[in-house]
DNA sequence: AACTATTTATAAGA
DNA sequence: TTCTTATAAATAGTT
């Protein structure tokens, strides 16, 4: 639908695929609340998109209930009743042992993206860790790079605020200077030392990378997309 | 869409109801799928019809880890509501706690292995974990490449004895021939229809697919995209 | 289940 | 992002 077929691949230019999920999510929630509303149907749906953010829609609003609808329908084996409702007596026991299995499939996870015991890994499944790996990496990647700009504007602003102060001070020394060599004139001392005009005021004091003189982190977070020139801020926002 | 205005309100008529539910069902899973592959989205997609018949649809057809996901990104675990209740064994409770905690920083490095949550990271922290994020990956790609490799190898070996045995097969159907044709002048019968000798001994026979002799799963995906996707298969009829 | 007349969704452009 | 517009798709009502 609009001008031109769609082929069913992964839309390669990032704005384009940007602006088309964004349609397309809209789109997709919206039919999902006309057909549980025109067929009464029960509907949940989540999407994640590529940068991980969510969106949902479910039927009453009610995403916990539908999903435990799904469990209970799509799994006979009734495992994990997680009812939060941890009684105050006996399963104990219970509780603790799930835990302890949900950490060991957590560290067996965690060995996995460290790239660890990959042998017991099918090919199947090494082909999807890959693609979780590259994909976190470009995230990675990309925020790092992001800070750095960040970084870079912020200690480009300091830079521009240091050197006018200096030259402000730069300023103040030679009015000094002057005011002194007038009264070594009216005092006819011509052995006082005069402060040689070239002084060593205009050499920056070192930055403290990171935190200001309170010791507080800078704000980089609020302060940044100000900062940035624009043809810096590629794809900062969903 | 379609001959007439709709009312975003419960269709009345019964027929009428399943008969729009059946179609915008399949428009909406078919969406689902569009969008998951377009924009590269994750999506978990559940609809129980009035009659409480499911169906579903997730990208990657991963929908416990989706759902998984969600759980993760929703509720930031807020179910401890317990943990302050001092049981008649408070020991427990102790134990209880710690194991929480530390499922609460495997979950936090999981998040960050897949990319997500990243805003909480330091340049230093995400330099470290871009290091082993890329390492990871190449430990997965060698890791995949060997597999393959020993795949290829596998497959080869059984090409090369499945040849072996065709030719030896083929001789001894042209032995027989001979034999036939000996028998058929033998006993002066020119109307015995003699067998061909292109029979179709040397067309090879199919390879169970999907496993090996191993009981080894294969690749499922590499023919989705030319064929259509199996959720588009299943749900025929209400 | 097919067939269309229409309505919707949406790709591309602004 | 939002609006507009041309066109592709979905689908309501019909056969």
């Amino acid at each position: 639908m609009g001008r031109g077929r769609v082929q069913l691949k992964r839309i390669e230019n990032k704005i384009n695929r940007q602006v088309t999920f964004s349609k397309r999510r809209s789109g997709l929630l919206k039919k999902a609340h006309e057909i549980s509303v025109l067929c009464d149907a029960e509907v949940a749906l989540i999407v994640f998109s590529t940068k991980g953010k969510l969106f949902e829609y479910s039927t009453d609003s009610c995403m916990e209930r539908i999903l435990e609808r799904y469990e209970r329908y799509s799994y006979t084996d009734q495992r994990q009743t997680v009812t939060n409702e941890i009684g105050p007596n006996g399963n104990w026991n219970l509780q603790y042992a799930k835990l302890k299995a949900r950490i060991e499939v957590l560290q067996r996870n965690e060995r996995h993206f460290l790239g660890e015991d990959l042998d017991s890994l099918s090919l199947k499944e090494l082909q999807s860790l890959e693609h979780q790996l590259d994909s976190a990496l470009k995230h990675v990647r990309s925020r790092k790079n992001q800070l750095m700009l960040e970084s870079i504007s912020e200690l480009q602003k300091r830079d521009k605020a240091l050197q006018e102060q200096n030259n402000a001070l730069a300023k103040k020394v030679k009015e000094w200077e002057k005011e002194l060599a007038q009264q070594a004139q009216i005092t006819w001392e011509p052995h006082a030392p005069a402060l040689h005009p070239s002084s060593n005021i205009r050499s920056y004091p070192p930055m403290s990378n990171g935190e200001d003189e309170e010791g507080n982190v800078a704000q980089q977070r609020a302060t940044g997309s100000t900062l940035l020139p624009p043809w810096m801020l590629g794809q900062i926002n969903e």
